[in-house]
DNA sequence: GAATCAGGTTGACCTGGATCAAGCATAACG
DNA sequence: CGTTATGCTTGATCCAGGTCAACCTGATTC
């Protein structure tokens, strides 16, 4: 099965009735453990819906921040320049995900928001979200959570980048996606990457070329069949084992 | 002038009263921006004060979530720990901010949070923060500029661990931690690290041997003047020049 | 004030991943 | 359908930072 790989056919009919009470990420998403009253009142407020074709911008850094994002279809990634150019990428989100976190603290977003495929988000006005949510204790406390579990992701994020080799890296990268994949009903051992092999160095500190042989050794291990984009995990112990190795 | 050498009787002074309210560091702690009155509410809830000697877990990886902490006075690690024992130090924390934001989201912290020195901590019991700030718009607010101001602190953990060279992470560390001392009126210059050069590798990702290599350097270049944990910066250009050396 | 110990420095050597370079695969396009 | 562009793979070489080891420094203890 091909995960997300959504036409504008899907599209399309995903607009008839948009709303969150009836949509089916509600479970992954901000919704999360509201009653039916309440997530009525949340539906008011994720009114406006936006498409975005792979490559666009859902915002840049150093522009106003008004709203978060949940991802209803799509994929995308976050990341960070300095000056010189160099760029890390912080994070991929796929859908009913929310982007746009980092933007509360400064009320102008801190990094970039690309579409890796085409996608559709809902924009949630945030002072309209402060409002409900001092409102509805449900709400609030789970917006709570996925702050924390954001900042708990990107824990892991430096364990990966601080202290883990290459392979490590990569193999923390699979099982990570693998799980959220499963976790969207789709198949936890084929799929699609939608980044290329740069950014996913990028976001795991290392070259190009470094992930592309890591794939390579995963494949003659036998861990994984890789073509191109198109990746199957055959041996989900043989990734975990990989990742206690440390320095061989 | 050495910051944050507390002794036992300004930590006996300190209690004399010991609210929010008459705190020297609320401006830059959870009561940012309250009113007289609604910073009265907040103290009913920090009542509880803890003191830590060095070298004390104010909690570890696995327990049990149910109060955030503000530091009053001190100074914290965090870290997270890998099965094989791998160490990945996540922050350092100082006067004023706040600790325990990572155990939202599961109700479990995941992360050790361990006191560098004699500390003293205000514990802010979560569901009451949560409610009053159901109350109190403002406290609401900065309370998730807080926490998304963590989010892009992380980020910026992750370009460094992710394409900075050695020198780059290192000058860009002291840069930050002058930067703070500054903001709590200590000098920017002139300061002692309380951590040893092992944790600062481990923050880092890099080996402390490495650390030690690369204070040296700097020392030799004329930035900074270092004597094992007395730090004085000479040259703060110098050091952001670093910090765009890219691959040489 | 000698002994012990934790932490810091420095040197010599090694290696994992970066760099440079060439060629291949697939998708996009006139 | 051939051309072009973009992304992926693989090989050869190099080097920043890791590893190992010796020694130093300053704080603590008896």
């Amino acid at each position: 099965m091909m995960p997300q790989q959504n036409t504008s056919q899907d599209l399309n009919l995903s607009l008839v009735k948009s709303a969150c009470s009836n949509c089916n990420l509600r479970e992954l998403c901000l919704p999360f453990g509201l009653s039916e009253a309440e997530m009525g009142r949340l539906d008011e407020l994720v009114s406006s819906r936006r498409r975005l074709k792979k490559g666009d911008n859902l915002y840049r850094a150093g522009t106003r921040f008004d709203a978060i994002f949940a991802i209803r279809s799509g994929f995308f990634k976050t990341d960070v320049l300095l000056e010189d150019g160099r760029e890390q990428v912080t994070g991929f989100q796929m859908s009913g995900e929310l982007l746009g976190l980092d933007g509360i603290s400064t009320e102008f977003h801190t990094c970039n928001a690309v579409a890796l495929e085409d996608s559709e988000i809902c924009a949630i006005p945030f002072t309209r979200l402060e409002n409900l949510s001092r409102e509805i204790k449900t709400l609030q406390h789970h917006f709570h959570k996925v702050m924390s579990r954001e900042i708990v992701r990107d824990h892991g994020v430096m364990m990966l980048l601080g202290t883990m080799r290459a392979e490590e890296r990569l193999a923390a990268f699979l099982l990570n996606l693998s799980q959220r994949f499963t976790a969207r009903g789709y198949s936890h051992a084929d799929f699609f990457l939608r980044m290329t092999r740069e950014e996913i160095g990028s976001y795991l500190g290392l070259k190009l070329e470094t992930v592309s042989r890591a794939f390579s050794r995963f494949q003659e291990d036998g861990h994984i069949a890789v073509q191109q984009k198109h990746v199957r995990i055959l041996n989900v112990a043989g990734l975990k084992a990989l990742m206690n190795n440390q320095r061989r």
